[in-house]
DNA sequence: ATAATAACAGTAACGATTATCGTTATTAAT
DNA sequence: ATTAATAACGATAATCGTTACTGTTATTAT
């Protein structure tokens, strides 16, 4: 019993995180998949997600307000804008990751199921808008 | 204006926060806190942990469900256990930070601010304690 | 002392996530 | 094919960590 059964809402879930190559909260996923199923709940995609995440077919990553999901979960990096909240993958060298788990299992006593490496700070396209001025000062050189 | 005065709240929060190995979520440094200040407020603890954080006198971890507060924000790793929820240190090698930075600047076309590696895992004290049982077969073998 | 206001305690509001509940759809057995 | 059992759904209420508001207190400068 409690046996889990095929679902299309499920596939389709699971579909639009693999095709992704950024890493949507629940609420992104949603809106990318109302057209397709104007009936989906967001309860749906939550349960599912949940699920995904306990089955190994995806990993959740903190965001800034919401989480995010991935459906790649074998170790890599991640990048986090604090400005406008995308998140993306960095590929850094495989042996790297072997280096941190050894090194931190040598250390831990204990079992370690997985290893979250990212980085926050701010991604070249909102780098490249002028900010919110600070002083009043600074208002009256900028652009409005 | 805006300038930030003395508080004897704030000094106990950050004192409190400093002399902990652990990174406490708001709720326990609330609790801890509740003693010796039997008037402070929930609220008081959030907004000084935020100000904490945009002064670099400390950082947020994520959490299972609440995030933890850390004073210390030169670059190490945590350890969190996904069973009680505790957050530990992990000391790994300086050179490694450095090389995982490099690498992820060299790949990142924006700036880096922040860098987060963390493992989830089962600490020790709590794979020793036996888990709650998955089949009646199991329980009748079990110690209750 | 007095005035100005940052910070407080208390509490309401918020938002992301989870739980509930009646209905629908999948699966297995008849 | 029907039927029965129930996993999963859509809709919505509840939860809970966190933030925002409000009137009061305490710190700082005058």
């Amino acid at each position: 019993m409690e046996a889990t059964r095929k679902s299309k809402q499920r596939d389709a879930i699971l579909q639009e995180l693999q095709g992704r190559r950024d890493h949507p909260t629940a609420e992104e996923l949603y809106f990318a998949l109302k057209d397709r199923w104007p009936a989906l709940s967001l309860g749906t995609i939550y349960r599912n997600l949940t699920q995904f995440c306990q089955t190994g077919q995806a990993q959740r990553l903190p965001g800034r307000s919401a989480e995010h999901f991935d459906a790649t979960v074998q170790p890599h990096a991640h990048v986090l804008c604090l400005q406008c909240g995308r998140m993306s993958d960095l590929s850094l060298p495989p042996p790297l990751f072997d280096e941190l788990q050894q090194q931190a299992e040598a250390e831990f006593p204990g079992e370690l199921l997985e290893i979250k490496l990212q980085f926050n700070g701010i991604c070249a396209q909102c780098a490249a808008i002028p900010q919110k001025a600070e002083t009043p000062a600074a208002m009256r050189q900028g652009s409005e």
